[in-house]
DNA sequence: AATTCGGGGAT
DNA sequence: ATCCCAGAATT
């Protein structure tokens, strides 16, 4: 009888106590973590990286101390806090939630009770009651379905494997070390992936799960989990227009509240579109029948399209709408990356204006 | 089961 | 350029 090694979730363990991220939303060692700030920290994390969202959780928190706080709050609040942050679907639920929230008194403590929050999936249910509450889930994120396919060298592809990889970390989690200490399970989990069984040149030597790794002992790690191959990313076109008057005003307009960047500010524009626009057309959804000049055009890359955005500018006397901000604001208003991108086109087209008209006049 | 949702960092 | 990230909601 051979003497069995130590199981993986023990080392795993064992390994997180020495080696673990001090991240901004992690509760000190044994001391039990704030459910909101684990509830917000999870959702900005979805599909986003930690050196992403480190600086703008503190920045949230600070904008929005608590639950009731955020849940009080207008959404144009939440958006300009949200803005540049990406999936804005998150925003949205994320105020809804909060409501519903601050309603009940508190949040609440079971994976099933969490689920029925707007914008908690399976994911984020388990990890918030593991993490906040020490249930025993074990939430499967990008890291560990990497980390347990590897694990347990399962060669099926994504997005196939999912259930068998649930399953398998489901198995993980009830080793008598891993019930013990579910938040931190999870968390060590993440770190492993994070920083030792990385997508590519995993550091398998520096593994405290190597010895029971099927992937590594077949050589194949690296190789894991395999994919289904994507398909090719369409390409589409638009135009934005920067109007500004005489008082320095820019012109911007808010999107419908649900789909692409939902609820958040925007140049006013075309729609998007798969074949490139002539000026003649563009200018039907000019936002004001004004001579409009070039300001070269910005691309920006969504998950699913290419967007390449020209961008043209134009003066009048007086800008009658609402929802116009002083050209220097316009940046810190809280405008999405690939609006951002557009305003800083214009304003950069509007310096070399300037400065071409200086020239002239000396 | 497939698609729609952003943006940035690493390679 | 491609890949990936503490995924969810919709169709």
């Amino acid at each position: 009888m051979r003497e069995p090694s130590t199981p993986p979730a023990e080392s795993l363990l064992a390994w997180y106590d020495r080696h673990r991220r001090d991240l901004p939303w992690r509760a000190p060692p044994g001391a039990r973590p704030d459910p909101y700030r684990v509830w917000l920290s999870e959702i900005m994390l979805q599909q986003t990286t930690v050196a992403a969202v480190a600086p703008r959780f503190a920045a949230f928190l600070a904008r929005f101390p608590t639950v009731e706080a955020l849940a009080a709050a207008p959404w144009e609040e939440v958006a300009r806090a949200w803005a540049g942050l990406g999936y804005y679907a998150r925003a949205r639920n994320l105020h809804a939630a909060a409501k519903v929230v601050a309603e009940q008194g508190r949040f609440p403590e079971d994976a099933a009770g969490l689920r029925a929050l707007p914008g908690v999936g399976d994911y984020t249910a388990s990890a918030i009651a593991a993490i906040a509450f020490g249930r025993p889930e074990v939430p499967v994120d990008g890291n560990v379905e990497r980390v347990v396919a590897r694990l347990f060298a399962v060669e099926e592809p994504l997005p196939g494997a999912k259930p068998r990889l649930r399953a398998l970390a489901r198995r993980l989690g009830e080793e008598e070390a891993a019930k013990a200490r579910p938040g931190d399970f999870a968390q060590a989990l993440f770190d492993l992936g994070a920083t030792v069984c990385t997508p590519r040149r995993p550091a398998c030597t520096l593994c405290p799960c190597r010895v029971s790794c099927a992937g590594h002992r077949a050589g194949v790690a690296e190789s894991l989990p395999r994919k289904a191959e994507k398909g090719l990313r369409p390409q589409r076109f638009g135009v934005v227009f920067w109007l500004e008057d005489a008082a320095g005003r820019v012109l911007l307009r808010r999107r419908p509240p649900a789909g692409l960047l939902g609820g958040m500010l925007e140049l006013p524009g075309t729609p998007w579109r798969e074949v490139r626009w002539g000026e003649a057309e563009a200018h039907e959804y000019a936002p004001a029948p004004v001579r409009w000049s070039n300001a070269g055009a910005v691309r920006h890359v969504f998950t699913h399209f290419a967007l390449d955005l020209a961008v043209r500018v134009g003066r009048v006397e007086r800008i009658g709408e609402a929802l116009a901000v002083p050209r220097d604001e316009v940046l810190g208003a809280g405008l999405p990356g690939v609006m951002a991108k557009a305003a800083k086109a214009a304003l950069s087209a509007a310096a070399v204006a300037e400065e071409a008209w200086v020239r002239a006049s000396a």
